[in-house]
DNA sequence: GTCTATACCTGGATAGAC
DNA sequence: GTCTATCCAGGTATAGAC
């Protein structure tokens, strides 16, 4: 594990007061005393409040985009596929739970690569949607209107970065257990 | 129907614009300008910008503690009782979904009533367990992490403002369908 | 009920010393 | 790399005329 740099800490710190307050609320001042520094003293690391903003969203949602394109060129079922989303929310919450914070709130706030943010987050709901429809074709999956489905899912997935915190690291297995169970084979015995 | 006052008027279309922008976000010129008058008109009916972003909170968070408390004191099965926990977040997401953003984004954002907003919504998410473990109890229900299961159907229920907006008023009844079926009995065949 | 004018404060960001 | 000092735009809210 390399040490991290001046602007990674500074990233860091400001995804955990954007989870807490979200972007807009939070004050370059605010970031400076949590680091423990003076605000004009970021802007020798950092270019603007904007770009930090930049730098958490976009790097999480290539996360996705990468994680999505490995799954979609695997040779197994729909609901495997959907087993292994399931997973990927589960290591990307693990892991930057306070970045999906700011992704899933604080996107709107993007100036430059706000396109660009919307194009990855829509090419990843069709690549679930396309799972859905395929595994429907193949009686893999009951046939309910995929749509719902895709919006029952990933309303899900999307709001782990919540609740993950508040587990045990040893329990983020039984978590996936439980939510795979949950989400592809419902909860009526 | 009364015909709106000023007061409500400015509610609304508050709550319109927390929605799109976020409650920090939005300054009380763009409220004016959206209202067609100048800022300082508006606190002519409002006292400030924070008991605007507590009306719509409030307001809501007790609809739902009102429903809540009419559907525990109903005499039937557990998988009944979501069933109508489902039906009130359709319903309150079909009538007011910009206010459901403000509640779900900029809770936090609450001043005085913070305090109470926490309570109402703990206890609402206590009785959504509650009925649950007593589904699993009595053998209605699978026996998984119950917290898992409050926390994925209640997610996807808090979310549903973001999606309602984009549905026909006449699919809402096959949303409740499909959504039903997808909480309660799973997408696997 | 809305306006203009304005008070007062806090925000992001820069300049230049150390 | 951090500091102090500062700029200036824009925020909430009030006073008082119409």
């Amino acid at each position: 594990m390399k040490k991290e740099t001046r602007k990674q800490e500074i990233t860091r710190v400001a995804a955990k007061l954007f989870k807490e307050k979200g972007y807009t609320a939070v004050t370059m001042r605010d970031l400076a005393a949590e680091m423990g520094i003076k605000a004009a003293s970021l802007y020798n690391h950092i270019d603007s409040k904007q770009t930090i903003l930049q730098n958490i969203i976009i790097t999480i949602a290539e996360d996705f985009t990468n994680g999505m394109q490995a799954i979609t060129s695997l040779e197994c079922s729909s609901l495997q596929k959907l087993e292994k989303i399931i997973a990927l929310h589960i290591k990307i919450a693990t892991t930057n739970a306070n970045g999906l914070a700011a992704l899933n709130s604080d996107w709107m706030h993007l100036k430059h690569k706000l396109d660009y943010y919307l194009k990855l987050r829509q090419d990843y709901e069709n690549n679930v949607k396309h799972i859905i429809q395929n595994g429907i074709a193949k009686h893999e999956i009951k046939n309910i209107d995929p749509d719902v489905m895709v919006f029952s899912m990933l309303t899900t997935l999307r709001s782990l970065y919540l609740w993950i915190p508040k587990k045990e690291i040893a329990s983020i297995e039984d978590l996936k257990a439980s939510l795979t169970k949950i989400l592809l084979t419902g909860i009526n015995k």
